[in-house]
RNA sequence: CGGGCCGUGGCUCAGCUUGGUAGAGCGCCUCGUUCGGGACGAGGAGGCCGCGGGUUCGAAUCCCGCCGGCCCGACCA
C-alpha cells in the first residue's frame, strides 16, 4: 500500500533523508561518479538559470559588469595572503601534471608542471593580480566586476546542492579608492542578496555580520544573509566581504591618489551559490516533494489533459494545446508564462503526482467534462493536493499570473511565520541549553531554532558553546537600537543580542 | 583524516552462519482492460554478486588486501 505522502521518510521522521528524496523525486540532480560532484538535471538547472538571470540584472543595475577569470590559480598567487591560504589550503584541488601516457596498459600522468596550479576555491588572488595590472590611478577606480563560474572545494561531507566539491556561483570583486566606498559597496550587495532571497526565493533572512570566528579567511569584515530551514537549522545563503586592504596589499593593487601619493585600493567580494537552491528546497518543500516559488520556478504551469474516453481524446488534446498557447501569451513577473503540456501516455494519477513532486506552482486539468462546461480545474502546489478550483478558460488565462503572485506571497508568509515561531529571546544558560537539546538523544527530533541571546564578544564563549552544544553565532544582526544586556555564558556585559543556531 | 556499519539487476533488499554457479518487491518493455487523484492482468528484458588475490573439485557465501558508500567526530558557501 502506498503511503498518503509522496515522500518517505517525512520531514519529521528524518529530515536529511527527506531532503535527498525530494531532490531525487523532483529529478533535480544526482551524485556523479566523482565523490562530491553532482549532475544538475534540466529541472534543477532551470532554477539556477532563473536565479542567475534575476541576480545578473540586479548586479548590472548596481553598476557591475561581468568578466571571466581563469580556473587555475598559480600556487604562488594563493600563497600571497596568509589568512586566506590557511583557510582554504585543506580543501584545494591541485593540478600537478599536464599529460597522460599509456604505461603497462594504464594511463598515467606525466609532464609535471614546474609550478602546481590550484583549481580556484574562490578567485580573490587571481582577480587581485589582474586588478594590480589594471589599476594605476584613482581615475581607474572603482573596478566593479562579477563573474559567473564554478569553484572547487574538496569537501569531506558532500550533500547535493548544500555542499558539493564543485559548485556554481557568482563572485563579485570590486576595488575602491576609499575605505568608506568599499564598505558601502559591501553592504549594498548584501542588501541585494537580502532582497533577492526575500522577493524571489520567498526566504526571509537575517542580515548581519559574522563573528570573527566565522569570518571569511582574509576578510576584515564578513556579512551574511542567514536563512532558517524546516529542521530549524540556519544556513548561510549569501555572503559579502569587506576585505580592507588585505588583498590589495597581497596582490599589490596600488594607485596614485588625488594628492599624488601611492595608496592601496580597498576591495570587496561577495557571492551566492547553488546552495541557494538547496536552501530554498529545504525551506519550502513538504512531504509530497519540493515547492517552487513562482518567480524562480523551472516552469509555472503544467496542463494535464484528462482523456478517459477515446472519442473525446482529440478534442481534449486540442483544447489543452490551445490553452497552452494562450497561457504562453500571458506574462508573469514581466516574462512569458512557462507552460508545460504533459501529453505522455501514463496514468492520470501518476502524472499528477510527478508534477506535485516536481513542485510546479500550478497544475491545470482539462478533460471532457470541462470541455462541455468551458472550465478547467486548477490546483495550487501551496495548497493540499486534492484542492481544485474550477475556473472558466477565460478566467484561467486572465487570472493564472495573479494566482502565481499569490502563491509567491503565501510561501514567503509561511516561511516568515515558521521562522518567527522558532526564534526566541533567551537570557539564561539553562534555557539556552534546553532549547538546543533534543528530547531523544538517540534519534534527535527536530528542535531548536534561532536563539537571540546576549554575547560578550569573546571568542572563548563562542568556542565553548560550540563545543558544548554545536551551536554557533550565525550573525550579529543589524539593529536600529541595540539592546545592551548581560552575556549569560560569562556574566560580562553584552552590547546586543546575536543569533545563535545549529547550522549547515 | 580518526571510530562504526555496509557493498547482490535502475532502486530497496533477501540469500552468506551450514560453499554446489542468483531471488523478491518496486521500476522498465510488450499486449489487453483502465484513466476526473499514486490502476489491474498476462507475458518479457535486465546481474562477471564492488575489485584483486587465496583456500577448494567448486566461492555471492570462507580468508587476505584494496576500492567505494553511509553514519558519527574534525572542516566548510
Amino acid at each position: 500500500m502506498k503511503s498518503q505522502n509522496a515522500i518517505s521518510p517525512t520531514r519529521s521522521e528524518d529530515f536529511p533523508e527527506w531532503f535527498q528524496q525530494i531532490v531525487r523525486a523532483a529529478d533535480l540532480a544526482e551524485n556523479s561518479e566523482v565523490r562530491g560532484c553532482m549532475v544538475i538535471k534540466p529541472w534543477g538547472y532551470a532554477l539556477w538559470e532563473r536565479m542567475r538571470w534575476v541576480l545578473d540584472g540586479m548586479f548590472k543595475a548596481t553598476g557591475h559588469r561581468n568578466a571571466y577569470f581563469p580556473l587555475f590559480i598559480p600556487l604562488s598567487h594563493l600563497a600571497r595572503e596568509a589568512a586566506h591560504v590557511e583557510g582554504f589550503a585543506k580543501e584545494c584541488a591541485v593540478v600537478t601534471h599536464h599529460r597522460l601516457e599509456m604505461r603497462d596498459g594504464k594511463l598515467v600522468p606525466v609532464g609535471e608542471l614546474t609550478e602546481p596550479l590550484v583549481v580556484r576555491p574562490t578567485s580573490e588572488t587571481i582577480i587581485g593580480a589582474a586588478y594590480a595590472r589594471w589599476v594605476k590611478s584613482w581615475r581607474d577606480l572603482p573596478v566593479l566586476l562579477n563573474q559567473w563560474a564554478n569553484v572547487v572545494r574538496w569537501e569531506m561531507r558532500p550533500r547535493l546542492f548544500l555542499r558539493t566539491a564543485e559548485f556554481l556561483w557568482q563572485e563579485g570583486h570590486t576595488a575602491h579608492e576609499t575605505r568608506a566606498e568599499a564598505e558601502e559597496e559591501t553592504l549594498r550587495m548584501l542588501r541585494v542578496y537580502e532582497r533577492f532571497a526575500r522577493e524571489y526565493l520567498a526566504l526571509p533572512v537575517c542580515v548581519g555580520e559574522k563573528s570573527a570566528g566565522e569570518r571569511f579567511p582574509g576578510a576584515e569584515r564578513t556579512y551574511c544573509i542567514e536563512a532558517m530551514v524546516q529542521d530549524r537549522k540556519a544556513i548561510q545563503a549569501g555572503t559579502s566581504h569587506f576585505l580592507g586592504q588585505n588583498f590589495s596589499k597581497a596582490s599589490d593593487i596600488k594607485f596614485q591618489s588625488r594628492d599624488g601619493g601611492i595608496e592601496h585600493a580597498w576591495t570587496t567580494s561577495w557571492g551566492v551559490s547553488t546552495r541557494l537552491i538547496g536552501t530554498m528546497l529545504m525551506a519550502h518543500g513538504d512531504d509530497d516533494g519540493i515547492i517552487l516559488p513562482p518567480r524562480v520556478a523551472s516552469a509555472h504551469v503544467v496542463i494535464l489533459p484528462i482523456t478517459p474516453k477515446e472519442e473525446s481524446r482529440a478534442a481534449v488534446l486540442a483544447a489543452a494545446t490551445d490553452l497552452a498557447s494562450r497561457l504562453r501569451d500571458q506574462r508573469f513577473d514581466g516574462l512569458p508564462l512557462e507552460v508545460e503540456l504533459d501529453t505522455r501516455d501514463v496514468g492520470g494519477g501518476v502524472k499528477n503526482w510527478e508534477w506535485i513532486k516536481k513542485g510546479i506552482p500550478l497544475r491545470v486539468e482539462i478533460g471532457p467534462r470541462d470541455l462541455e462546461q468551458g472550465t478547467v480545474a486548477v490546483s495550487r502546489r501551496d495548497q493540499p493536493h486534492k484542492t481544485k478550483s474550477f475556473l472558466t478558460v477565460e478566467e484561467a488565462v486572465a487570472r493564472l499570473p495573479e494566482i502565481l503572485g499569490d502563491i509567491q506571497a503565501n510561501l514567503l508568509a509561511r516561511a516568515e511565520a515558521f521562522q518567527n515561531e522558532h526564534t526566541r529571546k533567551i537570557d539564561s544558560q539553562e534555557e539556552f541549553k534546553a532549547f538546543f537539546t533534543p528530547k531523544n538523544p538517540e534519534k534527535p527530533e527536530i528542535h531548536g531554532g534561532f536563539a537571540l541571546t546576549h554575547w560578550d564578544g569573546s571568542a572563548a564563549v563562542e568556542e565553548q558553546v560550540k563545543a558544548d552544544l554545536k551551536v554557533t553565532i550565525r550573525c550579529i544582526p543589524f539593529e536600529e537600537a541595540p539592546e545592551p544586556g548581560i552575556c549569560p555564558f560569562s556574566g560580562n556585559p553584552s552590547p546586543q543580542r546575536v543569533i545563535w543556531a545549529k547550522s549547515y
